[in-house]
DNA sequence: ATGCCTCCCCGAGGGAGA
């Protein structure tokens, strides 16, 4: 079972390019991140037509997050737990009934700049919480996996110009030692379990030729429990999409499952 | 680099992103 996340940076804007990356990539789970749009906005026939079940959690211009997924869709929720407060969309969780069961849980995480205030505040605040859920699915023991646009960058080799980042909300001790400490609780971070040393990416900013200076960073994550780590194959970034016609900011992160 | 693009709102130009 193929599994990826995607930060498309609005539906509408990527209405093209990401059905054209489905048909290559063939994925047959997608957690979808920055929909920027209201459910009844999401043009669910372009994912229905190629055999995709479609749940989505979005909110007016901002944020959103959706499922994408050929694979029968169970128990699906929306919202982070912690703060019934909370309006933005940012996270929606379900289960892939495959060769057995799965829990998939997609995550925006908030930008959390300008630091500090009340924007990183929040980021902070929003990470306790998914500390809390992601105990939750530790204690289950079951294969179960957190992943989407975390807004950190984990290490140094992690951003081209780590220096540029350094009171940056993404690259901030305290946003790193928040991330860590979900680490912590026994996750494989899918992607460097894999594959180590610096150059690797999933992010390239749109100004001052980011993408042509290869000046990005890698904040796409897939945290997987230790019973979803055993079932792990594969784990690789498409890079290339960033140089496709009319791309996302991001790229596509995907994992492969023996399930 | 406290913003060089791109997105959203809509129908101008400002907020947000990372």
């Amino acid at each position: 079972m193929k599994i990826a996340t995607f930060n498309i940076n609005g539906i509408k804007a990527r209405a093209e390019a990401l059905p054209r990356w489905l048909d290559e990539a063939q994925p047959d789970v997608v957690l979808l991140q920055e929909i920027k749009s209201v459910d009844e906005n999401f043009p669910r026939e372009i994912f229905e037509e190629r055999g995709y079940n479609v749940e989505t959690h979005g909110q007016k211009s901002f944020n959103g997050v959706a499922i994408l997924s050929k694979l029968p869709l169970e128990d699906v929720s929306r919202g982070l737990p912690g703060d019934d407060e909370d309006e933005q969309a940012r996270w929606i969780e379900a289960t892939v009934i495959g060769k057995q069961a799965l829990r998939i849980c997609g995550l925006y995480l908030p930008n959390g700049n300008p630091v500090p205030g009340p924007k990183y505040d929040y980021k902070l605040a929003w990470m306790e919480r998914l500390y809390h859920r992601a105990r939750e699915l530790m204690a289950s023991e079951e294969p179960a996996l957190m992943a989407g646009d975390y807004n950190i960058i984990p290490q140094a080799e992690d951003a081209a110009r780590p220096d540029a980042w350094r009171e940056d909300a993404l690259f901030r001790p305290e946003s790193r030692a928040a991330f860590r400490k979900i680490l912590n609780l026994g996750f494989t971070e899918a992607f460097r379990a894999r594959t180590q040393g610096p150059g690797h990416y999933s992010f390239w900013d749109y100004q001052a030729g980011a993408w042509n200076k290869n000046d990005g960073i890698r904040i796409d994550h897939f945290l997987l429990t230790p019973q979803a780590a055993d079932l792990m194959q594969d784990c690789q970034i498409d890079a290339a999409v960033r140089g496709h016609e009319k791309p996302s900011d991001h790229v596509p992160v995907w994992v492969q499952l023996d399930l």
